[in-house]
RNA sequence: GCCCCUGUAGCUCAGCGGAUAGAGCAGGAGCCUUCUAAGCUCUUGGCCGCAGGUUCGAGUCCUGCCAGGGGCACCA
């Protein structure tokens, strides 16, 4: 028997789960779910898992929770695989699994493209924000979390078996987009290209103060917002130039930190335009607006104003134009109604936190949301410098993203070339690696909700807790497997014969925990978390069990390589999961 | 004033209502003729902000307080 129905690996705690379910059932006539059965990994000697639902079943079925867990320990249909099962301290039950099972499930890993972790039964379908940089802007740390934690949870989601679309909500559209279209014209552009902006902050800013400068200039910049609003071609055609431009940019650094947002993601501002009237009236129509002061608004309940009024959502400023409240529900409304998502993301900061809960009320009013959707703020704290403040450079300015990221790879360098032994070339791709990895680890293994305090000797330290472990991990696994000559094949038989190799083969098969762990809470710093674990007890393995020694006999060798092969794959996965890549050889 | 978030080792952080609260960094002591020392072993270091409450059991849930951060009508 290995586990019920479709599930042909899964998750070894709902496997015990099921079974000490199924002990209940037969022992005390009591029903409940896998997860009901409080499986958690155990940190005590030689208790693999423990089980605690005995104590809270205590008062339901009228027995001392010691006796309830000695009625699962004697229910327990599970020779298969617990070795030996124990009732300890207020109800405890201490299980440890059978080293037959457990090298039996870790062989069969092998070979197996998803490590054991099974497809959701009921995959949703995500529509996916992240990222969202603002056109002729410079991306800057600010994108950063919004950006990697997005991708992350796109590949995570993707791979627990949704679906997942992302959208990339560029700041494309709005009153700034007159200023800088004169100040292109200014600068001689045409519609038919042949320019480029070398410098998009120095675009915008020269454009800003000519705008508080010039009353002609601005006089100009506010007509040409009329334009481009009421779709003249011309116009339109150089704010296309000017959006192609950022683009080049944003796909530069997408590119630089292996993003996967191609520019068929873009769903600016300018998208939803088209909407907004619609969906205006629909509001409207639906009575749920009421003028306030010259503005057209929605009133959830629940929000109040500092002076306990009412909170409105903006649909229509009082000058008639749109905020970006209105933006939001057109975009919900977008995704549910037209594209069929279930679930909406929003990767962005927490500051915004209020806001989404307006427009998630005012969307579920409006029946945009129903029952079958659900919408979440996927919210990540502000990037802190080490004085605690949000993050600047010297000169008070935003830290740009690509100086940043230059400065990773940049010192990765130095390490590599003092420790590689790699020709210039893959020297070059492993300081990419390492230092577009420790950017990116550095934010996904913090709990996103929180602020993090950003230090260069942190982002870029070599040792403990970082993605280098985890890519020095990996590397260890390929330099060994290569210099066997020989490929793992899936029946090798894995003999668990050292607690080091036993503690490998556990933590190997709790991937799936790890990502279902991450998926459903859309936190990365769960599998990142997991992934250290796996990483520093390969690690413990390296060390006291020799592989490829002349006196380590066939069979032994054999198992080995295949747990090294094993954790590479998990390594190099969940790195993938992450976003990072798993190089070979550092 | 109201609402939200945060407070865990010197620092940066994990911690799923469960047993003696864990890592990393920094500090101390060791380990390379041996598969990558970007590594390993050992070690020092905790009134989990404070006070109550719920619970068989609270860092975790509830209430109050203190401290820090954020938000609170036409910028997104």
């Amino acid at each position: 028997m290995t586990g019920g129905g479709a599930v042909a690996y899964g998750d070894v705690g709902i496997e015990l789960g099921a079974r000490v379910a199924a002990a209940l059932r037969r022992g005390l006539g009591v029903e409940i779910t896998p997860a009901e059965a409080v499986i958690r990994p155990s940190t005590r000697d030689g208790v693999d898992y423990q089980c605690n639902a005995a104590m809270s079943l205590a008062k339901k079925v009228g027995k001392p929770p010691r006796e309830v867990a000695r009625s699962i320990v004697d229910n327990l249909d599970s020779a298969d695989l617990v070795a030996t099962t124990e009732v300890a301290g207020p109800g405890f039950v201490n299980i440890r699994l059978s080293d037959a099972w457990l090298a039996g499930r870790a062989a069969a890993l092998l070979g197996d493209d998803r490590l054991g972790v099974d497809p959701v039964p009921d995959p949703r379908r995500y529509a996916l924000d992240y990222s969202s940089p603002n056109v002729a802007k410079e991306m800057h740390v600010g994108h950063l979390r919004s950006t990697i934690i997005g991708d992350a949870l796109l590949r995570l989601l993707r791979f627990a078996g949704h679906e997942v679309t992302p959208h990339n909500h560029v700041g494309d559209w709005g009153t700034p987009f007159g200023m800088l279209i004169e100040h292109l014209l200014d600068e001689g552009w045409t519609p038919d290209g042949g320019h480029s902006i070398s410098d998009l902050n120095g675009f915008y800013q020269a454009a800003r103060a000519k705008f508080d400068a010039d009353p002609v200039f601005a006089d100009r910049s506010r007509k040409r917002v009329v334009a481009l609003q009421g779709g003249d071609e011309a116009t339109l055609a150089l704010w296309r130039r000017l959006v192609e431009e950022s683009s080049r940019h944003f796909q530069k650094v997408y590119g630089m930190l292996g993003i996967e947002l191609t520019p068929e993601d873009m769903y600016g501002e300018s998208f939803y335009n088209p909407y907004l009237d619609d969906t205006i009236a629909d509001l409207e129509a639906k009575g749920l607006t009421r003028v306030s002061d010259g503005a057209v608004c929605v009133f959830p309940p629940g929000f109040s104003n500092r002076e306990g009024e009412p909170l409105p959502l903006i649909v229509r400023k009082g000058d008639g134009g749109y905020g970006y409240a209105t933006t939001d529900l057109a975009t919900a409304r977008y995704w549910t109604g037209e594209r069929g998502m279930t679930d909406l993301l929003y990767v962005v900061g927490t500051p915004q936190a209020q806001h989404f809960a307006m427009v998630f009320a005012a969307s579920r009013m409006a029946g945009y949301l129903t029952d079958d959707h659900t919408a979440e703020h996927i919210g990540f704290g502000s990037i802190l410098g080490e004085d605690g403040k949000t993050i600047r450079t010297r000169a008070g300015g935003s830290v740009k993203l690509v100086e940043l990221l230059e400065d990773a790879v940049d010192n990765a360098a130095k390490t590599v070339a003092e420790r590689s032994s790699l020709d210039a070339d893959a020297q070059a791709a492993v300081a990419r690696a390492v230092g577009i990895g420790a950017v990116k680890y550095a934010d996904l293994s913090n709990d996103r909700e929180k602020d993090y305090v950003f230090t260069w000797s942190r982002m870029l330290a070599k040792e403990g807790n970082t993605s280098v472990y985890l890519q020095y991990a990996n590397a260890r696994c390929h330099s060994v497997l290569a210099k066997s000559g020989t490929t793992p094949a899936a029946d090798t038989e894995v003999l668990l014969g050292s607690p080091a190799e036993r503690a490998l083969a556990l933590a190997l098969l709790r991937l799936p925990a790890a990502v279902e762990a991450a998926a459903t809470a859309y936190a990365p710093h769960k599998l990142c978390g997991y992934l250290y674990e796996l990483a520093t007890t390969f690690t413990a393995f390296y060390d006291g069990c020799p592989i490829l020694k002349p006196d380590v006999p066939a069979e032994v060798r054999a198992s080995r390589l295949v747990l090294t092969a094993l954790t590479s794959a998990v390594l190099t996965r969940g790195l993938e999961l992450l976003g990072i890549e798993a190089p070979r050889e550092l």
